[in-house]
DNA sequence: CTCCTTTGGTTGAGGTCTCAACTACTGATC
DNA sequence: GATCAGTAGTTGAGACCTCAACCAAAGGAG
Protein backbone atom coordinates (compact mmCIF):
# COMPACT_ATOMS: atom_id res chain seq x y z
CA UNK A 1 0.00 0.00 0.00
CA UNK A 2 2.81 2.22 -0.16
CA UNK A 3 2.28 4.74 -3.18
CA UNK A 4 2.95 8.46 -3.23
CA UNK A 5 1.27 10.31 -0.52
CA UNK A 6 -0.09 13.05 -3.76
CA UNK A 7 -1.88 9.75 -5.53
CA UNK A 8 -2.96 8.93 -2.08
CA UNK A 9 -4.68 12.39 -1.69
CA UNK A 10 -5.79 12.03 -5.05
CA UNK A 11 -7.97 9.09 -3.90
CA UNK A 12 -8.67 10.55 -0.90
CA UNK A 13 -9.88 13.65 -2.42
CA UNK A 14 -12.18 11.53 -5.22
CA UNK A 15 -13.84 9.77 -1.88
CA UNK A 16 -14.84 13.16 -0.51
CA UNK A 17 -17.07 13.10 -4.05
CA UNK A 18 -18.37 10.19 -3.81
CA UNK A 19 -19.06 10.49 -0.01
CA UNK A 20 -20.60 13.94 -0.40
CA UNK A 21 -22.61 12.90 -3.30
CA UNK A 22 -24.21 9.60 -1.83
CA UNK A 23 -24.61 11.20 1.69
CA UNK A 24 -25.87 14.08 -0.26
CA UNK A 25 -28.14 12.08 -2.21
CA UNK A 26 -29.47 9.83 0.18
CA UNK A 27 -31.25 12.54 2.20
CA UNK A 28 -32.62 14.88 -0.48
CA UNK A 29 -33.93 11.65 -2.42
CA UNK A 30 -35.69 10.60 1.04
CA UNK A 31 -37.00 14.01 1.55
CA UNK A 32 -37.78 14.38 -1.84
CA UNK A 33 -40.00 11.10 -1.43
CA UNK A 34 -41.76 11.57 1.61
CA UNK A 35 -42.53 15.25 1.63
CA UNK A 36 -43.40 15.19 -2.36
CA UNK A 37 -44.18 12.02 -2.58
CA UNK A 38 -41.44 11.21 -5.54
CA UNK A 39 -38.49 9.58 -5.90
CA UNK A 40 -35.49 11.52 -6.48
CA UNK A 41 -34.57 9.73 -10.21
CA UNK A 42 -38.05 10.90 -10.90
CA UNK A 43 -37.96 14.45 -10.37
CA UNK A 44 -34.41 14.08 -11.98
CA UNK A 45 -36.42 13.39 -15.17
CA UNK A 46 -39.02 15.70 -14.79
CA UNK A 47 -36.88 18.60 -14.36
CA UNK A 48 -34.86 17.66 -17.37
CA UNK A 49 -38.22 17.96 -19.18
CA UNK A 50 -38.96 20.82 -17.92
CA UNK A 51 -35.71 22.70 -19.18
CA UNK A 52 -35.26 21.44 -22.53
CA UNK A 53 -35.64 23.40 -25.13
CA UNK A 54 -39.64 23.29 -26.09
CA UNK A 55 -40.06 20.96 -23.27
CA UNK A 56 -39.02 17.82 -25.10
CA UNK A 57 -36.25 15.76 -25.16
CA UNK A 58 -35.14 12.53 -27.10
CA UNK A 59 -34.60 9.20 -25.18
CA UNK A 60 -31.11 9.28 -25.62
CA UNK A 61 -30.67 12.66 -24.63
CA UNK A 62 -32.60 11.87 -21.29
CA UNK A 63 -30.80 9.03 -20.68
CA UNK A 64 -27.59 10.78 -20.78
CA UNK A 65 -28.27 13.28 -18.61
CA UNK A 66 -29.44 11.47 -15.81
CA UNK A 67 -26.77 9.04 -16.57
CA UNK A 68 -28.30 5.69 -17.28
CA UNK A 69 -28.11 3.52 -20.28
CA UNK A 70 -31.01 3.57 -22.81
CA UNK A 71 -32.53 0.26 -22.01
CA UNK A 72 -33.25 2.01 -18.79
CA UNK A 73 -34.11 5.20 -19.68
CA UNK A 74 -36.90 3.18 -21.64
CA UNK A 75 -38.40 1.62 -18.39
CA UNK A 76 -37.67 4.34 -16.32
CA UNK A 77 -40.09 6.07 -19.14
CA UNK A 78 -42.65 3.61 -18.75
CA UNK A 79 -42.80 3.73 -14.89
CA UNK A 80 -43.83 7.63 -14.95
CA UNK A 81 -45.96 7.61 -18.02
CA UNK A 82 -47.87 5.00 -16.53
CA UNK A 83 -48.01 7.00 -13.56
CA UNK A 84 -49.34 9.72 -15.78
CA UNK A 85 -46.51 12.53 -15.48
CA UNK A 86 -44.67 12.02 -18.61
CA UNK A 87 -46.13 10.96 -22.39
CA UNK A 88 -43.54 10.00 -24.91
CA UNK A 89 -44.24 12.58 -28.21
CA UNK A 90 -43.21 11.12 -31.89
CA UNK A 91 -40.73 13.00 -33.59
CA UNK A 92 -41.87 14.30 -36.95
CA UNK A 93 -38.71 14.51 -38.57
CA UNK A 94 -37.22 11.01 -37.50
CA UNK A 95 -39.44 8.56 -36.59
CA UNK A 96 -36.77 6.42 -34.78
CA UNK A 97 -37.11 9.30 -32.38
CA UNK A 98 -39.45 9.58 -29.14
CA UNK A 99 -39.59 12.35 -27.20
CA UNK A 100 -40.66 12.76 -23.49
CA UNK A 101 -42.46 15.74 -22.57
CA UNK A 102 -44.43 16.87 -19.34
CA UNK A 103 -48.31 15.98 -18.78
CA UNK A 104 -49.82 18.47 -16.56
CA UNK A 105 -50.07 16.71 -13.74
CA UNK A 106 -45.99 15.99 -14.46
CA UNK A 107 -45.22 19.44 -14.59
CA UNK A 108 -47.27 20.09 -10.72
CA UNK A 109 -45.52 17.52 -9.40
CA UNK A 110 -42.08 19.15 -10.56
CA UNK A 111 -43.10 22.56 -9.14
CA UNK A 112 -44.52 21.36 -6.08
CA UNK A 113 -40.92 18.84 -5.62
CA UNK A 114 -38.62 21.95 -7.06
CA UNK A 115 -39.92 23.86 -4.20
CA UNK A 116 -39.61 21.17 -1.62
CA UNK A 117 -36.06 20.25 -3.27
CA UNK A 118 -34.97 23.84 -3.09
CA UNK A 119 -35.32 24.14 0.19
CA UNK A 120 -33.52 21.38 1.11
CA UNK A 121 -30.66 22.60 -0.76
CA UNK A 122 -31.23 25.76 0.56
CA UNK A 123 -30.57 24.26 4.16
CA UNK A 124 -27.48 22.36 3.09
CA UNK A 125 -25.40 25.42 1.49
CA UNK A 126 -26.88 27.41 4.40
CA UNK A 127 -22.80 27.89 5.51
CA UNK A 128 -22.22 28.81 1.92
CA UNK A 129 -21.61 32.05 1.28
CA UNK A 130 -22.05 33.01 -2.84
CA UNK A 131 -18.47 32.93 -3.23
CA UNK A 132 -18.09 29.40 -2.09
CA UNK A 133 -21.39 28.38 -4.28
CA UNK A 134 -19.27 30.44 -7.46
CA UNK A 135 -16.30 28.23 -6.74
CA UNK A 136 -17.81 24.73 -6.05
CA UNK A 137 -19.92 25.50 -9.22
CA UNK A 138 -16.54 26.42 -11.06
CA UNK A 139 -14.88 23.73 -9.89
CA UNK A 140 -17.35 21.07 -10.54
CA UNK A 141 -17.72 22.13 -14.27
CA UNK A 142 -13.81 21.37 -15.06
CA UNK A 143 -14.37 18.17 -13.08
CA UNK A 144 -17.36 17.30 -15.49
CA UNK A 145 -15.12 18.64 -18.35
CA UNK A 146 -12.91 16.59 -17.46
CA UNK A 147 -14.90 13.22 -19.11
CA UNK A 148 -17.22 13.43 -21.65
CA UNK A 149 -20.39 12.40 -20.54
CA UNK A 150 -19.53 8.63 -20.99
CA UNK A 151 -22.78 6.61 -20.35
CA UNK A 152 -24.95 4.67 -22.49
CA UNK A 153 -25.62 2.05 -24.84
CA UNK A 154 -27.29 3.62 -27.92
CA UNK A 155 -27.62 7.20 -28.50
CA UNK A 156 -24.57 9.34 -28.93
CA UNK A 157 -25.29 13.41 -28.70
CA UNK A 158 -28.09 15.20 -26.76
CA UNK A 159 -30.33 18.05 -27.74
CA UNK A 160 -29.20 21.30 -26.26
CA UNK A 161 -31.12 23.27 -23.56
CA UNK A 162 -30.26 21.23 -20.30
CA UNK A 163 -29.53 22.47 -17.12
CA UNK A 164 -26.33 21.03 -16.93
CA UNK A 165 -24.99 20.76 -19.94
CA UNK A 166 -24.54 17.97 -22.25
CA UNK A 167 -21.75 16.95 -24.82
CA UNK A 168 -20.21 13.99 -26.58
CA UNK A 169 -20.50 10.63 -25.75
CA UNK A 170 -17.71 8.27 -25.02
CA UNK A 171 -16.30 4.32 -25.33
CA UNK A 172 -18.60 1.60 -23.71
CA UNK A 173 -17.79 -2.01 -23.17
CA UNK A 174 -17.45 -3.76 -20.10
CA UNK A 175 -16.73 -7.00 -18.84
CA UNK A 176 -18.84 -8.40 -15.96
CA UNK A 177 -16.75 -10.48 -13.40
CA UNK A 178 -18.07 -13.56 -12.23
CA UNK A 179 -18.78 -14.76 -8.92
CA UNK B 1 -42.01 26.88 -12.61
CA UNK B 2 -42.18 29.85 -10.91
CA UNK B 3 -39.33 29.87 -8.30
CA UNK B 4 -36.56 32.11 -6.74
CA UNK B 5 -33.44 32.11 -9.38
CA UNK B 6 -31.71 31.68 -6.32
CA UNK B 7 -33.05 28.27 -5.62
CA UNK B 8 -32.97 27.58 -9.41
CA UNK B 9 -29.58 27.77 -9.14
CA UNK B 10 -29.15 25.95 -6.04
CA UNK B 11 -30.77 23.22 -8.00
CA UNK B 12 -28.41 23.48 -10.67
CA UNK B 13 -25.26 23.83 -8.41
CA UNK B 14 -26.33 19.88 -6.93
CA UNK B 15 -26.87 19.27 -10.20
CA UNK B 16 -23.65 19.51 -11.39
CA UNK B 17 -22.46 17.69 -7.94
CA UNK B 18 -24.42 14.57 -9.49
CA UNK B 19 -22.87 14.79 -12.67
CA UNK B 20 -19.39 15.06 -12.06
CA UNK B 21 -20.10 12.28 -10.14
CA UNK B 22 -22.03 10.20 -11.97
CA UNK B 23 -19.70 10.86 -14.89
CA UNK B 24 -16.47 10.77 -13.21
CA UNK B 25 -17.79 7.46 -11.41
CA UNK B 26 -18.83 5.33 -14.57
CA UNK B 27 -15.30 6.19 -15.85
CA UNK B 28 -13.18 5.86 -13.19
CA UNK B 29 -15.45 2.54 -12.61
CA UNK B 30 -14.49 1.29 -16.66
CA UNK B 31 -10.97 2.01 -16.24
CA UNK B 32 -10.40 -0.07 -12.84
CA UNK B 33 -12.79 -3.13 -14.22
CA UNK B 34 -10.72 -3.11 -17.42
CA UNK B 35 -7.43 -2.10 -16.28
CA UNK B 36 -7.32 -3.69 -12.66
CA UNK B 37 -10.48 -6.27 -13.15
CA UNK B 38 -12.13 -5.26 -10.05
CA UNK B 39 -15.22 -3.25 -9.69
CA UNK B 40 -15.20 -0.29 -8.28
CA UNK B 41 -17.54 -1.03 -5.73
CA UNK B 42 -15.03 -3.88 -4.55
CA UNK B 43 -12.44 -1.28 -5.07
CA UNK B 44 -13.77 1.12 -2.49
CA UNK B 45 -14.31 -2.07 -0.19
CA UNK B 46 -10.74 -3.18 -0.14
CA UNK B 47 -9.67 0.06 0.13
CA UNK B 48 -11.99 0.90 3.23
CA UNK B 49 -10.64 -2.03 4.55
CA UNK B 50 -7.58 -1.79 4.37
CA UNK B 51 -7.69 2.11 5.52
CA UNK B 52 -9.17 0.71 8.79
CA UNK B 53 -7.45 0.68 12.12
CA UNK B 54 -6.25 -2.62 12.41
CA UNK B 55 -7.29 -3.34 8.84
CA UNK B 56 -10.80 -4.56 9.73
CA UNK B 57 -14.11 -3.07 10.11
CA UNK B 58 -17.17 -4.05 11.03
CA UNK B 59 -20.15 -4.93 8.54
CA UNK B 60 -22.12 -1.99 9.58
CA UNK B 61 -19.17 0.22 9.70
CA UNK B 62 -18.13 -0.60 6.22
CA UNK B 63 -22.14 -0.68 5.44
CA UNK B 64 -22.28 3.19 5.84
CA UNK B 65 -18.82 3.77 4.58
CA UNK B 66 -19.53 2.84 0.80
CA UNK B 67 -22.96 4.09 1.86
CA UNK B 68 -25.25 0.65 1.14
CA UNK B 69 -27.24 -1.09 3.26
CA UNK B 70 -26.74 -3.91 5.74
CA UNK B 71 -28.27 -6.38 3.68
CA UNK B 72 -26.75 -4.78 0.93
CA UNK B 73 -22.75 -4.98 2.60
CA UNK B 74 -23.61 -8.77 3.64
CA UNK B 75 -24.08 -10.33 0.16
CA UNK B 76 -21.71 -7.84 -1.46
CA UNK B 77 -19.12 -9.36 1.08
CA UNK B 78 -20.77 -12.54 0.54
CA UNK B 79 -19.08 -12.33 -3.54
CA UNK B 80 -16.19 -10.81 -2.72
CA UNK B 81 -15.44 -13.64 0.08
CA UNK B 82 -16.44 -16.15 -2.51
CA UNK B 83 -13.33 -14.09 -5.19
CA UNK B 84 -11.23 -14.84 -2.24
CA UNK B 85 -10.32 -11.33 -2.11
CA UNK B 86 -11.74 -11.09 1.92
CA UNK B 87 -12.71 -13.08 4.60
CA UNK B 88 -14.94 -12.80 7.62
CA UNK B 89 -13.69 -12.40 11.03
CA UNK B 90 -15.68 -12.96 14.32
CA UNK B 91 -15.00 -9.99 16.75
CA UNK B 92 -13.59 -11.55 19.92
CA UNK B 93 -15.52 -9.26 22.23
CA UNK B 94 -18.85 -9.33 20.68
CA UNK B 95 -19.84 -12.26 18.92
CA UNK B 96 -22.74 -10.46 17.30
CA UNK B 97 -19.84 -8.46 15.06
CA UNK B 98 -18.17 -9.65 12.43
CA UNK B 99 -15.64 -8.03 10.80
CA UNK B 100 -14.22 -7.61 7.34
CA UNK B 101 -10.38 -8.32 6.62
CA UNK B 102 -8.35 -8.83 3.45
CA UNK B 103 -6.74 -12.11 2.54
CA UNK B 104 -3.31 -11.69 0.63
CA UNK B 105 -4.64 -11.92 -2.56
CA UNK B 106 -7.12 -9.02 -1.82
CA UNK B 107 -4.51 -6.57 -0.12
CA UNK B 108 -2.34 -7.68 -3.70
CA UNK B 109 -5.43 -6.77 -5.78
CA UNK B 110 -6.05 -3.67 -3.82
CA UNK B 111 -2.51 -2.12 -4.64
CA UNK B 112 -2.67 -3.44 -8.44
CA UNK B 113 -5.88 -1.48 -8.68
CA UNK B 114 -5.05 1.65 -6.28
CA UNK B 115 -2.38 2.09 -8.51
CA UNK B 116 -4.34 2.02 -11.83
CA UNK B 117 -6.95 4.35 -9.50
CA UNK B 118 -4.32 7.15 -8.90
CA UNK B 119 -2.98 6.93 -12.29
CA UNK B 120 -6.69 8.10 -13.75
CA UNK B 121 -7.04 10.47 -11.10
CA UNK B 122 -3.53 12.00 -11.87
CA UNK B 123 -5.41 12.51 -15.32
CA UNK B 124 -8.49 13.80 -14.07
CA UNK B 125 -7.43 16.16 -11.93
CA UNK B 126 -4.70 17.29 -14.18
CA UNK B 127 -6.00 20.61 -15.03
CA UNK B 128 -6.15 21.59 -11.25
CA UNK B 129 -3.78 23.14 -9.06
CA UNK B 130 -2.59 22.90 -5.73
CA UNK B 131 -4.79 25.25 -4.71
CA UNK B 132 -7.74 24.11 -6.46
CA UNK B 133 -7.72 20.72 -4.86
CA UNK B 134 -6.93 22.17 -1.02
CA UNK B 135 -10.41 24.31 -2.02
CA UNK B 136 -12.22 21.41 -3.92
CA UNK B 137 -11.65 19.04 -0.06
CA UNK B 138 -12.71 21.87 1.51
CA UNK B 139 -16.12 22.64 0.25
CA UNK B 140 -16.33 18.92 -0.30
CA UNK B 141 -15.65 18.77 3.32
CA UNK B 142 -18.28 21.10 4.16
CA UNK B 143 -20.79 19.00 2.10
CA UNK B 144 -20.36 16.15 3.36
CA UNK B 145 -20.52 17.67 7.32
CA UNK B 146 -24.22 19.12 6.74
CA UNK B 147 -25.72 16.14 6.35
CA UNK B 148 -24.47 13.48 8.99
CA UNK B 149 -24.08 9.84 7.54
CA UNK B 150 -27.22 8.36 6.84
CA UNK B 151 -29.20 5.43 8.29
CA UNK B 152 -28.40 2.19 6.47
CA UNK B 153 -31.42 -0.39 7.65
CA UNK B 154 -29.72 -1.57 10.53
CA UNK B 155 -26.71 -0.32 12.08
CA UNK B 156 -27.59 3.42 13.40
CA UNK B 157 -24.13 4.48 13.67
CA UNK B 158 -21.02 2.72 13.40
CA UNK B 159 -17.83 2.97 15.39
CA UNK B 160 -14.65 4.77 14.08
CA UNK B 161 -13.59 4.17 10.64
CA UNK B 162 -13.67 8.32 9.19
CA UNK B 163 -14.78 7.56 5.75
CA UNK B 164 -11.23 8.54 3.47
CA UNK B 165 -10.41 11.25 4.92
CA UNK B 166 -7.91 11.76 6.93
CA UNK B 167 -9.45 13.61 9.99
CA UNK B 168 -12.99 12.97 11.68
CA UNK B 169 -15.28 15.22 11.57
CA UNK B 170 -13.24 18.28 13.34
CA UNK B 171 -11.32 21.07 11.86
CA UNK B 172 -11.03 21.36 7.78
CA UNK B 173 -8.85 18.91 6.52
CA UNK B 174 -5.05 19.00 6.06
CA UNK B 175 -4.02 17.92 3.09
CA UNK B 176 -0.28 16.36 2.20
CA UNK B 177 0.13 17.21 -1.21
CA UNK B 178 3.51 17.37 -2.85
CA UNK B 179 4.34 17.37 -6.43
C1' DC C 1 -30.89 -15.09 37.19
C1' DT C 2 -34.70 -13.70 34.04
C1' DC C 3 -37.04 -10.42 31.25
C1' DC C 4 -36.91 -7.02 27.82
C1' DT C 5 -35.03 -3.66 24.87
C1' DT C 6 -31.49 -2.53 21.65
C1' DT C 7 -28.09 -3.55 18.34
C1' DG C 8 -25.37 -6.27 14.52
C1' DG C 9 -26.10 -9.07 10.74
C1' DT C 10 -28.46 -12.25 7.56
C1' DT C 11 -32.26 -13.64 4.52
C1' DG C 12 -36.59 -13.49 1.29
C1' DA C 13 -39.24 -10.73 -1.81
C1' DG C 14 -39.47 -7.18 -4.97
C1' DG C 15 -37.63 -3.33 -7.84
C1' DT C 16 -34.35 -1.04 -10.98
C1' DC C 17 -30.38 -1.12 -13.66
C1' DT C 18 -26.87 -2.90 -17.10
C1' DC C 19 -25.62 -5.67 -20.98
C1' DA C 20 -26.54 -7.63 -25.26
C1' DA C 21 -29.52 -8.85 -28.86
C1' DC C 22 -32.97 -7.11 -31.82
C1' DT C 23 -36.28 -4.02 -34.57
C1' DA C 24 -37.14 0.16 -37.08
C1' DC C 25 -35.65 3.96 -39.42
C1' DT C 26 -32.19 7.24 -41.70
C1' DG C 27 -28.72 8.56 -44.87
C1' DA C 28 -25.02 7.50 -48.03
C1' DT C 29 -23.52 4.82 -52.02
C1' DC C 30 -23.98 2.65 -56.33
C1' DG D 1 -34.46 2.50 -56.36
C1' DA D 2 -31.81 -1.14 -53.82
C1' DT D 3 -28.25 -1.96 -50.55
C1' DC D 4 -25.72 -1.29 -46.41
C1' DA D 5 -23.76 0.95 -42.39
C1' DG D 6 -25.04 3.58 -38.51
C1' DT D 7 -28.39 5.45 -35.09
C1' DA D 8 -32.71 5.47 -31.76
C1' DG D 9 -35.20 2.84 -28.91
C1' DT D 10 -37.14 -1.52 -26.95
C1' DT D 11 -36.80 -6.03 -24.80
C1' DG D 12 -34.99 -10.43 -22.29
C1' DA D 13 -31.77 -12.18 -19.00
C1' DG D 14 -29.00 -11.51 -15.23
C1' DA D 15 -26.79 -8.64 -11.47
C1' DC D 16 -27.25 -5.87 -7.45
C1' DC D 17 -29.69 -3.21 -4.21
C1' DT D 18 -33.40 -1.88 -0.84
C1' DC D 19 -37.01 -2.91 2.40
C1' DA D 20 -38.76 -5.58 5.94
C1' DA D 21 -38.92 -9.57 8.65
C1' DC D 22 -35.99 -12.24 11.34
C1' DC D 23 -32.32 -14.44 14.49
C1' DA D 24 -28.63 -13.96 17.83
C1' DA D 25 -26.16 -11.63 21.21
C1' DA D 26 -25.41 -7.74 24.54
C1' DG D 27 -26.84 -4.75 28.40
C1' DG D 28 -29.85 -2.83 31.80
C1' DA D 29 -33.81 -3.39 35.20
C1' DG D 30 -36.19 -5.94 38.59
Amino acid sequence: MAQAPADDALITTYGRLVEAHSHLGRQLGRSLEQQAGVPQTWFEVLLRISRADGSQVSMGSLAQQVALTSGGITRLLDRMIDAGLVERVACPTDRRVAFAALTAQGADLLERASSVHAGDLRQVFSAFSDADLQTLDDLLDRLRATVGPSPTTGPSLAAGGDPVSTGPGGPPSRRPRDG
